[in-house]
DNA sequence: GTCAGTGCAAAGCTTTTGCAGCGCG
DNA sequence: CGCGCTGCAAAAGCTTTGCACTGAC
């Protein structure tokens, strides 16, 4: 989904996934093709069965592995909650966001707020560790829940 | 650890676990004690794992019943880390922390932040959701694996 | 032609559930 | 002395690993 000057997401994703002496077969090609056309979350299941009707089934482990690469690659995003992991495609160094997750209906509501990354930018500082990432994951009810 | 005017953590936790029609056993007793007296957060399973060779061994399967009346009750907190559910205690209303995780050698910094908290509350008007608890985890090198 | 990538199936982990018996209140 | 709590073991998920085979370069 997201776009930079030099190309699209998918390209770079497929750029990350044959550096070296890597091979992009038809299960990353896939993976990475349904990631670039998705806005919010998936889990590497719901990937695996995506892809299951369509021209090439990819098995569950080819889609870890894909996740994994891209992942070290900075190209996907890791968000644990309630216990499972969800992918997310994100441009490295490009506009970045956080989650609320209702706990009522479990919707995933993005979001992004500059004074929180500030507040954490300030804070790396502060402790003496190098940040290379963070995670914030706000639970609550979602607008459409907290009215009934 | 934490204490407050009224009482001890532990005591807190006691009268969550003994509210209503519920009885406090020896394994929600042990977990209690083990949890106050330690400072940093346990997997399940080094619970268990702790509490065998003492006066009481303890199922695995108590554990994860007590923590989840204790993270019911808002007296333990819930913290996901590479994809493992990490406890620890908390006093309501009290103070509250997060924590920094370093990817080097996987030990884990608690601190507390006032302008994120401050961030945190702010988005929660400019988002329309009801903010009931919110986890920040921080990713990076800690001092001493940033040095090698 | 070589060797990385792939799907399947089995294994590994963490967490949950079922159950007979114990023991708190 | 009833009913909730407990430990054990089995089950249920999610994720990783092993392996023979395919297919990219």
């Amino acid at each position: 989904m997201p776009e930079t000057a030099e190309g699209s997401w998918a390209q770079l994703a497929l750029d990350a996934v044959t550096s070296g002496d890597r091979r992009a077969g038809a299960a990353r090609r896939a993976v990475i093709e349904l990631l670039a056309g998705e806005r919010c979350c998936l889990g590497a299941q719901d990937i695996a069965d995506r892809l299951r009707g369509t021209e090439h089934t990819v098995g569950v482990a080819s889609v870890y592995r894909t996740l994994d690469l891209l992942s070290a690659a900075g190209l996907v995003q890791r968000v644990y909650v309630g216990g499972r992991a969800l992918y997310e495609a994100v441009v490295p160094g490009g506009e970045h966001h956080h989650h609320a997750v209702c706990e009522r209906c479990g919707s995933l509501t993005p979001f992004e707020d500059p004074a929180l990354e500030r507040a954490i930018d300030g804070l790396a500082d502060r402790l003496g560790v190098r940040v290379q990432a963070h995670d914030v994951l706000i639970r609550g009810e979602c607008s459409g829940c907290a009215g009934s």
